[in-house]
RNA sequence: GCUAGCGUAGCUCAAUCGGCAGAGCAGUUGAUUUGUAAUCAACAGGUUGUGGGUUCAAGUCCCUCCGCUAGCUCCA
């Protein structure tokens, strides 16, 4: 006897074995229809599976309204997919086949390179499978059975993974639809004709369980709904993300761009760019000012020594300029020290340098040795290598600005009494980072972050953070960004990338909880791992008008420079005694790359008034009026306002287009009628042609709304 | 860095099977003097990313390097 409650309040007995899909079918027919899974007790089951036999359980029915079913349609068209690509080619290894966000993927080790070129054939062999509405049907098997079963099918990563990753698990769950047959823990939908429509979107390589030293499979992603509509919908959502491609924008509008022959990753700030960073900059120096920071300069490269104190170097050293160095033989030294191990082995390294040391080389270039070189073992031949380098001076491009400003408080005694200390700088940074990971402006090697770093005492962290954390609430909120959630970085125990102990990290990661906690940050949520190796840390991580997330904000918690292992930073207390002090670091933008990056596709290039490169562009109808479009133009720059005239022997219609291409906010037309009256015919970017008013109404209507920051979008 | 795809005029793109590198926009010049999203005409614009190879002949086929795109790995 079963019992079933369910989420309205009522319950059924049963007397015999039953499943999600006959407690449907004793609701009604069109539910049981409907029903694509059950949850039961929390737990999401397919519909054909047995319930318990006794005892009771709480049951809800998943239909293609909750928002389960989505995921599991795809997790079901992922399979459906897998299934087409082994009929169509030999030899396929299963990797997972997972949902993600927007849709599915399913990875393949198999002889055949996949290419766009095998898309309609693999989605017609798909649709095939779909009409066919097969069921899906589960099936159990104790571990040592499911690994022979596997090894009889040839599936050997699946195999593997039994091995490595399920090792727990006495028994597992495989998914059969006709000759189809995967391990997967379900559940799926009923039938492959639930799947209303799918597409396969795109095909790159991945790594078998995301180790990069492991093997690379194919990885090939698709998208799946109910409905034709909504896949369509979806559709037209990516090709709206495409047209506001800041890349592309950012070509169109003369924003920015990177020239290869510089570098990649370099970006070039062309002036119309130049002026939305400005102003963006100019904001954020207001908002320091007044929140109690104080801006400070400091150069962008440093010796290698100060980031050794700092631990970054050589952490990062794979992702960092190589320093320069002044000595002419450094660099490659250097360079071989960072091989050793990979490849190189001691004694190669130490034939390689002795090179440098022979009688053919300038005894002025000569790397010192001892007298009695010969004789040392390849261990202490190291040693002098080692100690030779850190003789040189190396110089590192920054990669951060902490270590500098870090210099900066270090520069003389400090007292309670100054701190907090803010120290604020717009200082760019440059990180070597890999060549695949290189976008546009939101991933370079060149960046300026709007960067500080505040020093206080153990007593003022909480409210520095708060501080910090309502200054990028602020900021964000100025620019229309509202929309965003808190992800609290913690360390990952398990891992041993971290610095500090224990005890710090405990006490860092629990202060920054609590300030967090009282802050009602929309949708806080702790994810342990993503720290930064010396503190945890709080990211904003912004939506976007077309929903996608982006990672800017961000405050860090850090007991690791200050302490005596680093820079042992110390001010003196009220009790005459030497404390050491917390840092705080903090960019409520992050870069101004990234985030301008971002901005122009959240406006899709079109700044509000306050940020737009080119505010107004004036433009007369015919020639005979350009001296009064002219001293139109001369009143708005007297103004203030970023102002460009349109004397073309063009019709008004041709320059209203391109003002309007241009994405300008506004467009003053004159014609002998304003001329005539001393006035403009204001026409807004957005509503269109306003009507005539005076000049200074007119000017004083934008000033409002460049005052006020005001967004307004389509 | 890895896998795959792609590099043609300032931009967007075309060039059949390997057979004379082309169009629109932008630009320049001239005409036109215009009232709320494109006036007309002429001109100019190229070492087809780089270096090599195959071929009577290469934008097209092969190799190297550089760059870009998607994803993976990384992200102080």
């Amino acid at each position: 006897m079963l019992k079933v409650n369910l989420p309205d309040g009522k319950s059924l007995d049963f007397s015999h074995r039953v499943r999600a899909a006959d407690v449907a079918a004793q609701i009604g027919p069109r539910l049981a229809k409907a029903t694509l899974a059950a949850e039961v007790d929390g737990q999401l089951v397919g519909a054909a599976e047995l319930l318990p036999a006794e005892g009771q359980v709480s049951l809800r029915l998943v239909t293609a309204k909750d928002p389960e079913a989505l995921g599991l349609l795809r997790h079901s068209c992922a399979h459906i997919m897998a299934r087409a690509v082994m009929r169509l080619f030999k030899g396929v290894q299963l990797a997972f086949g997972p949902t993600v966000a927007e849709g599915f993927y399913y990875d393949f080790d198999m002889e055949h390179k996949l290419s766009e070129e095998d898309f309609p054939k693999i989605e017609a062999e798909m649709a095939r499978i779909v009409k066919e509405d097969e069921a899906f049907e589960r099936l159990e098997l104790g571990r040592q059975e499911a690994i022979d079963f596997l090894r009889d099918l040839g599936q050997s990563l699946k195999v593997e993974h039994l091995q490595e990753g399920l090792s727990e698990e006495s028994t597992v769950s495989f998914y059969r639809q006709g000759e189809f047959i995967d391990l997967c823990r379900g559940p799926h939908v009923p039938r492959a004709g639930a799947i209303g429509a799918f597409k396969l979107l795109s095909v790159a390589g991945a790594y078998w369980k995301g180790d990069s030293s492991r093997q690379q499979l194919q990885r090939l992603y698709g998208t799946a709904f109910f409905t034709k509509q909504q896949l369509d919908d979806h559709l037209r959502q990516l090709e709206e993300a495409k047209r506001r491609d800041h890349r592309v924008i950012g070509k169109q509008l003369e924003l920015f761009f990177i020239d290869p022959d510089v570098g990649s990753g370099l970006v070039f700030w062309l002036p119309k760019g130049a002026v939305v960073r400005h102003e963006l900059e100019g904001f954020l120096y207001g908002e320091l000012i007044s929140r109690g920071y104080q801006p400070v300069n400091t150069p962008v490269i440093g010796n290698v020594r100060l980031y050794q104190t700092s631990g970054h170097y050589p952490y990062y050293a794979d992702s960092q300029f190589p320093p320069l160095c002044l000595h002419p033989f450094a660099g490659a030294v250097q360079e071989l020290l960072l091989e050793r191990g990979k490849g190189l082995s001691d004694d190669q390294l130490v034939a390689l340098f002795e090179k440098y040391t022979t009688d053919e080389v300038p005894a002025r270039v000569r790397p010192a040795i001892p007298a009695n070189w010969g004789s040392l073992s390849t261990e202490k031949k190291l040693a002098e290598i080692q100690a030779w380098m850190d003789e040189q001076d190396r110089y590192l491009l920054r990669p951060m600005n902490c270590p500098h400003h870090v210099t900066i408080y270090k520069s003389k005694p400090r007292s309670y009494r100054e701190l907090p200390l803010r120290l604020a700088e717009f200082g760019t940074v440059h990180r070597f980072e890999q060549s695949g990971e290189l976008n546009g402006m939101t991933r370079v090697r060149g960046f300026t972050q709007d960067d500080a770093h505040i020093f206080c005492t153990e007593e003022q962290v909480a409210d520095e953070f708060r501080g910090c954390l309502e200054m990028t609430k602020f900021v964000l909120t100025k620019l229309g960004l509202s929309d965003y959630r808190v992800r609290l970085g913690f360390r990952d125990p398990a891992s041993d990338k971290y610095v500090g102990s224990a005890e710090t990290w405990n006490r860092a990661e629990a202060a920054l909880e609590q300030v967090c906690r009282q802050m009602d940050l929309p949708d806080l949520h702790v994810e342990h791992g993503e720290a930064a190796f010396y503190g945890p840390k709080a990211d904003f991580i912004v939506t976007d008008c077309i929903g996608r997330p982006w990672q800017l904000g961000t405050v860090q918690l850090d007991y690791n420079l200050p302490s005596r292992e680093r820079f042992n930073l110390e001010y003196i207390g009220a009790d005459n005694a030497p404390h050491q002090p917390v840092m705080i670091h903090r960019a409520p933008f992050g870069s101004f790359e990234r985030f301008v990056g971002m901005l122009i596709e959240h406006f899709a290039g079109a700044f509000p008034l306050w940020l737009a490169p080119e505010q107004v562009r004036v433009m007369v109808v015919s020639q005979k009026v350009e001296e009064y479009g002219r001293s139109v133009e001369r009143q708005l720059i007297d103004a203030g306002f970023r102002v460009t005239g349109d004397y073309r022997a063009e019709k008004i219609g041709a320059k209203i287009r391109d003002a309007q291409l241009g994405l300008i906010p506004y467009m003053f037309v004159v014609g002998g009628r304003e001329a005539e009256e001393g006035k403009v015919a204001v026409r807004d970017r957005i509503a269109g042609d306003l009507g005539a008013m005076p000049i200074a109404e007119a000017i004083e209507r934008l000033r409002t709304e460049v005052r006020e920051k005001t967004i307004r979008s389509k």
